[in-house]
DNA sequence: CATGGGATTGACT
DNA sequence: GTCAATCCCATGC
C-alpha cells in the first residue's frame, strides 16, 4: 500500500462497504469551498433502507447507473443530501456522506449556513450540502471531473482510525454496521457511545 | 387519484 | 426531550 490514493471510476466501482470505508478521510469539493470527510454510510439494493430496495425508479435511476456519478436527493422536503454511487449498473449503490471538517472556504460556509461555530457547519448530511452550496441540480454529475468533486485524503493528513457501526436515521436494516467514522472527530453528525454503551 | 412516509434540522418546552 | 416544516414519490384503491 505504498501508492497514493487515486479516485477514479474504479475506485467507485468497487465493493460499497469498502468505498464508505475509503472515502473517510478524502476531501470534497465544490469550488473554493472543502472540507475532509469524517463520515460516511453504505446503502444498496440488497437491503430494504436503501431507495434503490424498490428497484429502478425515475427517483433511484441515478443509483442504477455507472459509479462515480453524484445522487442528490431531497430528504423530508427540506435538505438535499449527498451520495456517490458505487460497484456496477446493478447494484443500486450508494455511499451518503454525513459529516466533514470544514478545510477551505470557511467564509462561504458559514455565510451559507448563517452560523460561526466551524464544528457545526457541516456536521450532518443535510449541513455539509448547505454548506458546500450543493443543490438538487448536481444530481447525476461526476464526482470525478466536477462542479462537486471527490478528491484523495491530503498527504499532510494522517489516515484516519475507523469506527463501524449501525446506520442513522434509518427504520430498517438497522443491524448492518454500515456507518463509518473518524475517531475522535468532533465534526460527526452524532458522537459515538463511549465504551460500547447504548445510544 | 389520495395518502403516507422519509438516509434531517432547528426551535421550543 | 418533543415536534413541526415541507416536497418527492412509492404504494394502494
Amino acid at each position: 500500500m505504498a501508492g497514493a490514493v487515486v479516485i477514479d471510476e474504479a475506485f467507485f466501482a468497487r465493493g460499497v462497504v469498502q468505498v464508505a470505508r475509503d472515502l473517510v478521510g478524502c476531501v470534497v469539493r465544490h469550488g473554493g469551498v472543502a472540507g475532509r470527510i469524517v463520515e460516511t454510510e453504505a446503502y444498496h439494493s440488497d437491503e430494504p433502507a436503501s431507495h434503490s430496495y424498490a428497484g429502478r425508479t425515475a427517483r433511484t435511476a441515478i443509483l442504477f447507473g455507472p459509479p462515480g456519478i453524484a445522487y442528490v436527493y431531497r430528504s423530508y422536503g427540506i435538505h438535499a443530501l449527498l451520495n456517490a454511487v458505487c460497484e456496477d449498473e446493478a447494484a443500486g449503490a450508494a455511499v451518503l456522506i454525513r459529516a466533514l471538517e470544514p478545510l477551505e472556504g470557511l467564509e462561504s460556509m458559514r455565510a451559507r449556513r448563517g452560523l460561526q461555530d466551524g464544528a457545526a457547519l457541516c456536521s450532518g448530511p443535510g449541513k455539509l450540502t448547505q454548506a458546500l452550496g450543493v443543490v438538487l441540480e448536481h444530481n447525476g454529475t461526476s464526482l470525478l471531473r466536477g462542479p462537486v468533486r471527490i478528491e484523495p485524503p491530503p498527504a499532510a493528513l494522517a489516515a484516519p482510525r475507523l469506527v463501524a457501526g449501525p446506520r442513522i436515521g434509518i427504520t430498517k436494516a438497522t443491524d448492518l454496521p454500515w456507518r463509518f467514522s473518524q475517531a475522535g472527530s468532533r465534526y460527526v453528525s452524532k458522537p459515538w457511545p463511549a465504551g460500547g454503551r447504548g445510544a
